[in-house]
DNA sequence: TAGATTGTTAATCGATTAACAATC
DNA sequence: TAGATTGTTAATCGATTAACAATC
C-alpha cells in the first residue's frame, strides 16, 4: 500500500473521481478510460491519467482503460474510507451543532465520537462534554483528529490544548490562522476565504458589464 | 477602485489579514509592518508585503509600515464587505439548515435572503420556498449569488436552473463537479476534499511511526 | 495492421521565495 | 548617518499541460 507522496492537489481531486466512478459503475463494462473521466469532470486528460495511475497500482491497459473496481478500491484506500477515522469536535455553537447533525461525514470516513464546549449540555440529542473532560477522552479513545468550530478568538488556545493531547490533524472552521507544532496538519475550511473569491469575481463581473 | 487581477491565492489570504488587523488595531500606533503581520500569521514576509501593497493603493512607508486604517478599508473593499451581497440557498437538508442558521456569513458580507427546497416548509423559523418559485424570486430580488447544499445527484440540475436564471457565482457544498457556462464562477467548499487531505496525512503519520 | 489509450519526458505557467536596490 | 522597511527583479518550486513514444 504505497500511499505516501500523493500531492495535495491530486488528493483533493480523488473524491470527485470516486463520486463519478461509483455513480457510473453499473453502466461501464468494467473498464473506464482516463479520457472518459476527464471529459465527464471537465479536467485535463493527462492530469486524470496521472491521478488514476497513482491510485491504481496495476496501471491502466492501453485501448481499454483502468479497471473500475480497482480504481474504486484504490480511491477508498487513499481516502481512508476503508478505515473510518474517529474524531472529536470542539465548539458547539451554530456551525458546530450543524456539523454534528450533518450525516455526510460518515460517508467519507469521518466519525465524530464526541463534542465539547465550555459548558456541558446537549445538542440535537447528542451530549456536549465540558472542555475539562477533553484530555481524558482524547486519550481514552485514542483520537487523532479534531474539528474546531469555536469563535476565532479562542481557536488558538483550543488548538494548543488539542495538540498537547496528541491530536495530529485539525480541521479548522474558525476564521483564524493556527500555529501548530511540526508534524500536525491543519486543514482550513475557511468560509471567509471562499466568500472572498466569490464576491471578488462578482464585483469584477458587474463592473465590467456596467 | 482597482480590484481586478488579484490572484486567487492572495484573495484567500485577505480575510486572515483583516481578521488580524481588526483584532490588533487598538494596540498599534496607526501603522503596521508587513514583517509584523507575516510573523503573526506565520507567512512569508515578501508575500505579505505584496499582498498588502495590492490592497493599499497608497503603498507602505519605509521604516513605518502600512497605515492600518487604510489597510482595513482596502481589505473590506476587496472582500466585498462594504457592500453586502444578497444570496439564496438551495437545499434545506442538514447542511443547508445549518448554514441558514449560521450567523457568521453576515459578518463577511453575505446575506442569505431566501432558501429553497423541493417542497415548501420552515426551518429554524425561516420559510423555505418551493423550487418552482426560484426563477421569480431570483429575478425580483436581482440575486447573483447562490449557495448549493443539495445532494450530489441533484447538484448539476439545480446548478443549471440557477445559471439559466442569471446567477453569476455559486458556492457549492455538494460533492459534485459542476459544469457552468463561461463567466459563472463555482467556488467549491468540498468537505470530502479536505477530509481526503486530513486522513491521508494521518495515515502516513501513523504508518511512519508504527 | 491501425487506432485508441496508456505512460513518460519536456515545456509552460502561476505562485512563492530570495536577493537586492530604494527610501524614509 | 544608520537601520528598518518598502518595493522590484530574478530564481525557485510545484502543478499543469503539451508532445511523443510505447503498447495492447
Amino acid at each position: 500500500m504505497k500511499i505516501q507522496g500523493i500531492s495535495t492537489q491530486t488528493l483533493r481531486r480523488l473524491p470527485y473521481y470516486l463520486n463519478f466512478l461509483v455513480s457510473s459503475e453499473l453502466e461501464s463494462d468494467g473498464y473506464i478510460s482516463a479520457s472518459a473521466v476527464a471529459s465527464a469532470l471537465n479536467l485535463n486528460e493527462v492530469q486524470v491519467r496521472k491521478d488514476l495511475a497513482t491510485v491504481c497500482q496495476a496501471g491502466g491497459i492501453p485501448k481499454k482503460g483502468f479497471p473500475v473496481s480497482d480504481l474504486i478500491e484504490g480511491l477508498r484506500d487513499c481516502l481512508g474510507q476503508n478505515n473510518v477515522n474517529d474524531a472529536i469536535l470542539v465548539g458547539a455553537g451554530n456551525l458546530g451543532r450543524a456539523l454534528l447533525s450533518y450525516k455526510g461525514f460518515e460517508q467519507y470516513g469521518l466519525n465524530i465520537v464526541a463534542a465539547f464546549d465550555l459548558k456541558e449540555g446537549t445538542a440535537n440529542g447528542k451530549k456536549i462534554f465540558s472542555m475539562t473532560k477533553l484530555p481524558d477522552i482524547i486519550k481514552r479513545l485514542n483520537i487523532k483528529i479534531a474539528v474546531i468550530t469555536v469563535p476565532g478568538e479562542s481557536a488558538q488556545s483550543v488548538c494548543d490544548i488539542l495538540t498537547q493531547n496528541g491530536i495530529l490533524a485539525i480541521w479548522n472552521f474558525a476564521p483564524a490562522h493556527l500555529r501548530v507544532p511540526m508534524g500536525v496538519l491543519v486543514q482550513n475550511e475557511n468560509m471567509a476565504s471562499s466568500l472572498a473569491v466569490l464576491s471578488n469575481h462578482l464585483k469584477s463581473k458587474i463592473e465590467n458589464s456596467g
